[in-house]
This record gives C-alpha cells, sequence and structure tokens, in this order.
DNA sequence: CTGAAAGCGCTAACAT
DNA sequence: ATGTTAGCGCTTTCAG
C-alpha cells in the first residue's frame, strides 16, 4: 500500500546472498552467469518489484536516451505528424524525445534548445521559428559536434544535415498549373522574409512565370507571414490593387484557407472570382477543395530520425541532406478556366 | 573544434585548487562561500564552459525532472492544446514532458506507460484510448503512489484526480438547444461504449429529451467511436432509417465534421435538410460553421498540472476533480426550423 | 568559510 | 562463474 521504497540490487544481491555484480550481469542476460544464479535473480527481482534505475545507468555510460525536438508549434496538423515519424524511429531504439514548441518565436527556441542541452539530450531536430534568428546558436552547437538536424525550415548558412522537400521545384509546379488553367495575373503571398521555404517557394514561382513568358511583379508579391491570421492582410492588399490578381498562390495551407474564409466573406467566389493554391497539403485545405502540395510529413520525421541516430553513433559523420518527393494535389480552387460553368 | 570532453565540477575544483565541495556550493550559490572564492569559480566555470550534469544530480535526489503525457493521438488540435497547457506551468518549475500518443490503442497505451515509468517520470498524465482497457495498469500506478492526473477521458472505476467538463451537462444543452430550435426526432450518434465521455454524453442527451418530454429511441442512438473516418458508418445508417431524424447530435467535432462532409456527398444540406451539432469545439467545425461545445483545452492542460504537481509534492495528497466550464457555440449548422428561408 | 569523505544505483575492469 | 573495487558527476553531512 505504501510507496515501496524502490528495489535496488543491492537488496537483491543481500536477499539472494550474492554480489551486485553477480545481480548486474544476470539482469542484463551475461552468458557469463550461472544459469541457475540467474533464475534465481530473475525470480526474487520479480518478487521485490525491482525497477532499473536508468538514471545511475545513463550517468556511468554517458548517455540520457533522451533526443530533443524543436518545432515551431504543434497545433496544427504537420508537426505533430512529422513528431510521430520521428518517434517511430527513435523509440525502437530506447529514446524517448522531448518536444517543445517555440511559438514561432526566435527567443522562445533558444530557450528550448537550452533547456534541451540541459536536459541532456544526445542530438537535436529541429524546425525554426519564422523569425529565423537563432544562427549563431546552431553555429555553435554544430561546432561542438552536438548532433543536429533540421527539418522543413533550415538555415542555409548552416553545414548541417536536414530533410526538406524541394521546394522551389513545387512551388514551379504550382505556378506552372496555375499558368496552365489559363491564369495570367497570379499573385504569391510569401512567408517570413528570412525563412528557407520563404525563398525557396518564390524562387520557384519566379522561375515558373519566367519559363512562360510571364513577367515577374512585384505588386503581385507580398510577404504576410505563414500563420492563418496573416491571410486578411494579403487579400486586404490584393483587392485594393488596381489590377487585381485572378489567382493566388499562397506559401502554406494556413495562409491559403484564411484567404478563402475572408474571401467568402467578402462574397468573392472561388475559384469563378479568383483562383488559389496552397502548400503543405492540410486535412482542412482537402475539407475545402483547395489545390495543394502534400508533403510525406511522417516520413520527413523518420527520415530525420534515422539522420540524427546516425549523428549519435558517428558525431563525426558527414552531413547529410535528404529531400523527399512531394505531390501536387489539383482540387476546385484552382479549376481552369475554360471549364469554369 | 574537437567536441570538448565535458568539463565537469571536479574541472574547475583542479584548476582553482579547491575543493569540489567549495565549487559545488558556489555554483549552488550556498551562502557559505566566501564571496571572492565564488566569484573566481563562477568567472572559471564560464571559462570552461561547464554545464551541470543533471543526471548526477537527479540520481543524487532521486529525481528526474521529468513528467509523463499519454494521450490517445495528437494530430488534431485537441490534446496538442492540452499539453501546451500543461508544459506551460511545469517548464516554470524545471520540469520536462515526455509526450506519447497511444494512436487510439490499449495496447500501445499500457507500453507508453511502461516506458514513461522505466524512464522514471515523477508523475504522469493521462487521457486513456477508446478501447479503455487498461483499469488494472491505473490502479497498480494509484496503489504504488504513482502521482497521475486523468484529463477528458477518465476512468470512473477509479480514485484519482482529474480534469474534466461537465460533459452530461454540456451534452444537455447541446440537445436542448436543438429541442427549441424545433427539432424532435434527434439522433445520437455515441462513442467507444467504454468511454467515459460516451456515457456521459449519452446520458445528457436522453436526460434532455426526458426533461421536454421525448421519447428516447434506441434507433436514433448508435454507437460509431470517435474518430472522422466512423462518421460515414453513422450516416449510412441513420439515412437508412424509415423514419430519419430531423437533427445529429454527434459526440465530437471529427465525428460531426465527417458526417457533414458524407451528407455533403449525398447532396443532403446542413441544416436544411437535417441540423448537426458536435462536441469539443475544433478549428475545422468552427469554418463548417458547425454548433459545438467549446472546451478551455489550455486551461484543462493547466489544471492538470497543477493537479499533478500538487501530487508530486505530496504523494498522499486527496485526489480531486477539477470541473471547468465550457460553453455552448450556435452556428448555422443548427439553424431554428422557424428561421430557415 | 572550506575540505574530506560518503554515497545516489549501476556497470565494468580486474581478480579469483 | 562470481566477487571486489573503482567510479560516473554531483551534493551533503561532518569536521575543522
Amino acid at each position: 500500500m505504501s510507496p515501496s521504497p524502490k528495489t535496488t540490487i543491492k537488496d537483491i544481491a543481500k536477499a539472494l546472498g550474492v554480489s551486485v555484480a553477480t545481480v548486474s550481469r544476470a539482469l542484463n542476460g551475461s552468458h557469463e552467469v550461472h544459469p541457475l544464479t540467474q533464475e534465481k535473480v530473475l525470480a526474487k527481482a520479480k518478487e521485490l518489484r525491482y525497477k532499473p534505475n536508468i538514471q545511475a545507468r545513463n550517468l556511468l555510460k554517458r548517455r540520457s536516451n533522451l533526443i530533443g525536438v524543436v518545432v515551431p508549434e504543434f497545433i496544427t496538423f504537420f508537426f505533430p505528424e512529422i513528431i510521430i515519424g520521428i518517434q517511430e524511429v527513435v523509440n525502437k531504439l530506447g529514446y524517448q524525445v522531448l518536444i517543445s514548441q517555440s511559438n514561432e518565436s526566435s527567443i522562445q527556441e533558444a530557450k528550448n534548445v537550452e533547456i534541451l542541452e540541459a536536459s541532456m539530450v544526445e542530438g537535436i531536430i529541429v524546425s525554426v521559428a519564422k523569425d529565423c534568428g537563432n544562427v549563431d546558436l546552431y553555429k555553435r552547437l554544430i561546432n561542438e559536434r552536438m548532433p543536429i538536424v533540421f527539418v522543413n525550415r533550415v538555415i542555409s548558412e548552416l553545414q548541417a544535415s536536414q530533410v526538406v522537400i524541394d521546394d522551389r521545384k513545387w512551388a514551379f509546379k504550382v505556378t506552372e498549373h496555375l499558368i496552365k488553367c489559363g491564369y495570367s495575373r497570379i499573385a504569391h503571398l510569401a512567408g517570413n522574409n528570412h525563412l528557407s521555404v520563404t525563398k525557396e517557394r518564390l524562387q520557384g514561382y519566379k522561375d515558373a512565370l519566367g519559363a512562360y513568358g510571364i513577367e515577374v511583379q512585384d505588386k503581385l508579391i507580398m510577404y504576410v507571414g505563414v500563420q492563418q491570421d496573416r491571410a486578411k492582410a494579403g487579400i486586404n492588399y490584393l483587392m485594393n490593387l488596381k489590377n487585381k490578381p485572378d489567382a493566388i498562390f499562397a506559401i502554406n495551407d494556413p495562409i491559403a484557407v484564411g484567404c478563402m474564409l475572408e474571401l467568402k466573406k467578402r462574397g468573392i467566389r472561388i475559384p469563378e472570382d479568383i483562383a488559389i493554391a496552397g502548400f503543405s497539403e492540410s486535412p482542412i485545405g482537402r475539407i475545402m477543395n483547395l489545390t495543394s502540395v502534400f508533403q510525406p510529413t511522417f516520413e520527413i520525421g523518420r527520415k530525420a530520425a534515422e539522420l540524427l541516430l546516425k549523428q549519435i553513433k558517428d558525431r563525426n559523420a558527414a552531413f547529410e541532406t535528404i529531400t523527399l518527393d512531394a505531390k501536387l494535389n489539383i482540387r476546385h480552387s484552382t479549376l481552369p478556366l475554360h471549364k469554369r460553368p
């Protein structure tokens, strides 16, 4: 009934009249213990409800069995799915995951990383906050050979392992799709300007316009950010242009969904009055029939975990960039002009 | 450049020609060290980039600074928000959170709990999987005085601390709202039958019907479960009844949203042809104009964390049930009959 | 104010 | 096959 004072190998040893070393060996299935002794130890351990003290073992082995994850948020589906992928891989190896979210703040992100360090994580998987402000911190970590892998939002100045999709290519495909649908005044709502995905997707957008001989118009590009509540500002801006766009390519699904809601509020129909495409396909986007690029989130997590484990095993392992495949899913929000009723 | 072998207090002591005890005291701001010594130690510590080894300290103090969280899933917004609330509270006290998801499987849940135990968490916050199969496991933990708090999905047979809303009352309100809107054949899509929320919400539904003199018809009640993909079965069943319902009260938003999508597919309009209400208001539900009960997720997390910390401090603290307030948000999916165009 | 020493629970040489 | 011993990094009596 009472919270029994934890049994240790010492207790087992005493009860059996053997040494702690023998108990330890028996418990760990060493081949150099007499089968009979082992049996006795195991029985006694069960009887006394022995639970090994991982901390002691970790102290000795200079390990923690912990890996850290830092993401900007985990309210939307995206990062949770990545995290599940990570856990899938590392749990099998006996690692636990310390998850922290920066709430899109670099300051909080830095705090989180420091706490993870203090918690003795053996490695960290990071997706940086939108303001992207911890370059020096990560330089230090990389310098100190802390195993680290960046996912989705990476930092180009850094020599580090990372798991991404080819944002530029897929942004090209989205834009190309809009062009082929007959749209010609295609706006782009870009993310925060320091973010890797912002730059890549913007470049893909420009590439596509260029490839099809459409002039890039700065007026049709606005840096709104990555969070849904920022969409309204984008719509405000675009809908007040003298020469309104006939299609919008949004940096991501939250922005695209935000746009759709705002447009609906204003009685502007999609795709009749304006087409819209997102990126990083979300469940909400699917429901709203939003054209978007599907990212293999679980796989991103798994690959990141594998890269991290590789680095943990060999602190001098070469940096690797894994670029996963994605998929453009076309839906009603970008109906071709000629197919309209 | 090389991964510097971690500095320990020993290194600092040696460098300064003092004892490790003094270093320890200085580092911990003990009042019984000479200010000058302390200064020197602190300086040297910074110089050598000393980072305390938490594991050693934890071993000594028999602590881990870890608390565990077990939820059924964290893909939807609900549990992530609860988790953020938990972290908010415990991080301030220096605790880290080990998050694990059972993927709605009691077997996985048991594994997770055991791993958390083995990871030496000082307490656990749990929301059980839909099959609700680990009563004995939790009985054991409670017996062993493991601090534990249940949230949202609780186990009635257990004497334990918990944080919930009054599911019965709010289900009553939802049903009452439908009745007052003029609906009379109100179906209920219930969750998995062992789940606390299933029983409570079903009872609230029955209470309301009774209170307004409407006969409870078993034919209008179906146990579909809690996951969105189960909604189709519910709609299949209800729409094949001779006497179809004119309103549906779904156990939760995922089911309600799933119903809305399935109904739309069949060309059945909401609310013109059938009204629908959910529970545990979700972002998707909001977008789809679904009437639902808002739960204070962040606050649930915070309160659960506080209860847990209380138990960690005092292993014999009395069990507590915290019932938080909620809110019925009425939207277009339950338009009153007389207001229809 | 400081140091010596014990010990948290465990593992791994090194003996025997 | 088993025991002895040292020690992981740290805190905390107990002496001085």
